[in-house]
DNA sequence: ACGCCTACCTGCTTGC
DNA sequence: TGCAAGCAGGTAGGCG
């Protein structure tokens, strides 16, 4: 569900909302939440007693720093949420983990579909980023651990939104790909944090058809997409992200960002540039939406 | 490198 | 109304 504007939503709300804070005692409701091997009696005695430093973003997963170096990672997946529940809130079935904060409220871990996982690591190594009004990249204090935080991530590509990202950095991995653009954009070795919303939204807007391949993409092509990547992720972290079933912030309210969608799940209605029907195809089984006019069709490689 | 499949889970929508 | 099938924002692992 969540992918990189609801992750970010999520970070920068807990950054407000429990920076500081101390957890008490956690509860886990749902064994397989909490990530493998760490089990989760030993997680639960780990986490207790610790303060919350700090709250960012890498990729889709919310990083909790702790006061001693150590880093909580939330990996939202497809319907997990965090949420700061004042005390006295009702329980809520779908919590897979509770966190009991000293101050008598509670940060829920809920998910309804179970696919979310939780970790807590040694720090050391990690990049983390806000991705925000110029925020910069900051650097995780280095913990004493034998493992490095950072080691979680470095499988995964680039962060959009920073800096370094560039149209020429962006230009040099697509020009060595040859696959559709459609699933380069889901990989997240290849670029991180954008999934089936944002990839389709993208595309849209740089006027690319998904089935085009990386390779074949000219220079101004190229640099209709990094603006595009970039643009439908700003905007929506500007609104709070998009909800399309479940998603909410911290606070459990729904971003707006689903209304402001240009393909997503508009199949059979107009497009918003030329009027023609946005239709649906599946690329790597995952549903796509693109305007068959303004995203023109790849030329079959007609060999003979 | 790449594509395709299966798993992991539950709830909601659609069609008969 | 009931019931089954299809769908969902993500990713890991396996196979060819």
């Amino acid at each position: 569900m969540p992918e990189l504007p609801e992750v970010e939503t999520v970070a920068r709300d807990l950054e407000r909302a429990v920076a500081g804070a101390a957890i008490n005692d956690a509860t886990v409701h749902w064994d397989r939440t909490i990530r493998h091997p760490q089990p989760p009696e030993r997680f639960v005695a780990e986490i207790a007693g610790a303060t919350i430093r700090r709250v960012t973003r890498r990729a889709k997963t919310v990083l909790l720093h702790l006061d001693d170096g150590r880093v909580m990672t939330v990996a939202l997946r497809m319907t997990g949420a965090l949420i700061v529940a004042p005390a006295g809130t009702p329980p809520d079935p779908y919590a897979r983990v509770v966190f009991d904060l000293a101050d008598g409220r509670q940060l829920r871990y809920r998910d309804v579909r179970k696919f979310g996982r939780i970790g807590l690591w040694p720090g050391g190594g990690l990049r983390s980023v806000g991705a925000g009004r110029g925020a910069r990249s900051r650097r995780v204090a280095e913990g004493g651990g034998r493992y490095r935080i950072g080691e979680v991530f470095s499988g995964h590509g680039p962060e959009p939104l920073q800096r370094s990202f560039t149209a020429e950095r962006f230009a040099e991995r697509l020009s060595r790909r040859s696959a559709k653009l459609k699933s380069l954009l889901l990989d997240q070795s290849f670029i991180a944090g954008v999934g089936n919303i944002y990839a389709d939204e993208a595309l849209w807007r740089a006027r690319l058809h998904p089935l085009r391949s990386a390779d074949s993409l000219t220079e101004r092509e190229v640099r209709r997409l990094h603006r595009a990547v970039r643009g439908v992720l700003r905007q929506g972290i500007a609104n709070r992200g998009s909800s399309i079933s479940d998603y909410v912030g911290a606070d459990g309210e729904p971003g707006a960002n689903a209304e402001r969608l240009a393909v997503y799940r508009r199949t059979e209605q107009p497009c918003y540039r030329c009027g023609r029907r946005i239709e649906r195809i599946v690329v790597g089984q995952r549903s796509t939406h693109f305007c068959p006019r303004c995203q023109r069709e790849p030329v079959a490689s007609a060999a003979t």
